[in-house]
DNA sequence: GCGTCCAGGTCTACC
DNA sequence: GGTAGACCTGGACGC
């Protein structure tokens, strides 16, 4: 099988990026550690979704992929591939941002701050939401259950996330009974069904021109999607200003930065708010830091 | 075995 | 605009 080779930019980790956060620990990203391999599955449109691996090798992300990819497709598999791993974005200003706080310097130092996200706008929202008031194993089981139920499957047996299409065929009972999506489960399904009638576009965020506010006003429409879902998929979509503040960064920041004791919102944001625009994106790297 | 708590929150009603 | 209570699930924990 031929291997197809994509340029990475200068300061880009491959591993880091991997690490960024949990969402290469979730269907249909799996994660082969030992070999630092990302494999995933990929909807290009065809009859049979298509399953990509991919490695790092002098500078290029190194592409198999289970069956023979004809010319045609290999633009949107080439896009794809770059969406997941943001390699058209420049973090120039981002590192400089940092370079206020010698704390800051492994970032560049290491290539990190890329937060690796799903090939579609669409799917790093429904996994948002699943990520919302549970555990990592729920999130993990609902995401698992969307792709092994309705994902269209790669000749290898493995499957893609589903289309909007394809989920918002499904009822609500579905979501709840199989899915064990409980109260998200008309959620799952209202969105789906708008984004796959064309009442909403959720691919168009990625290339939006509106102001973050105002981006966040019409992501917080879609019902499950609040502050903390909202400046989660802002911050997969290039926009770092919002904290995306959780559970976990709470108690991560308590340990790190408080002598563990809670902090305040106020008082989390007041730490980062020196990044500007980075704020949440230099919070994300400083509560990561020894993920690696 | 059973009850309670809580985990990478959000919605709605009410004030 | 701020707040209380309800909402699903499933694992951890104490008894």
């Amino acid at each position: 099988m031929p291997v197809l080779k994509i340029s990475t930019p200068s300061a880009f980790s491959f591993k880091r990026t991997l690490y960024s956060h949990g969402w290469s620990q979730l269907l249909p990203f799996e994660l082969e550690p030992s070999e630092l391999k990302l494999l995933t599955v990929l909807d290009l449109g065809e009859p049979d979704s298509l399953t990509v691996q991919m490695t790092y090798k002098e500078g290029n992300i190194a592409v198999r992929t289970d069956e023979p990819v004809s010319a045609r497709l290999r633009p949107a598999l080439f896009s794809r591939i770059s969406h997941i791993f943001r390699l058209d974005e420049d973090f120039t200003l981002f590192y400089r941002s940092l370079s206020i706080d010698p704390g800051f310097k492994w970032v560049k130092k290491e290539g990190a701050g890329r937060l690796i996200r799903s090939p579609t706008v669409f799917e790093d929202l429904v996994k948002t939401i699943c990520t919302t008031n549970c555990s990592w194993a729920l999130t993990d089981k609902m995401v698992r259950g969307l792709v092994n139920y309705l994902g269209k499957k790669s000749k290898d047996g493995r499957a893609a996330f589903p289309s909007p299409q394809t989920m918002a065929a499904e009822s609500e009972k579905f979501y709840r009974d199989e899915i064990r999506a409980g109260y998200r489960s008309s959620y799952l399904l209202e969105l789906a069904e708008k984004q796959a009638t064309g009442v909403i576009d959720v691919e168009s965020w990625a290339g939006s021109e509106l102001p973050t506010s105002e981006l966040k006003r019409e992501i917080k429409k879609i019902k499950g999607v609040g502050d903390y879902a909202a400046e989660n998929l802002l911050k997969l979509l290039g926009r770092y200003d919002g904290l995306a503040l959780d559970s976990w960064i709470r108690a991560r920041f308590a340990a790190i930065h408080n002598g563990g004791r809670t902090a305040t919102d106020q008082k989390i944001l007041r730490h980062y708010s020196r990044f500007k625009d980075y704020q949440g994106l230099a919070l994300w790297c400083d509560m990561t830091a020894d993920w690696i």
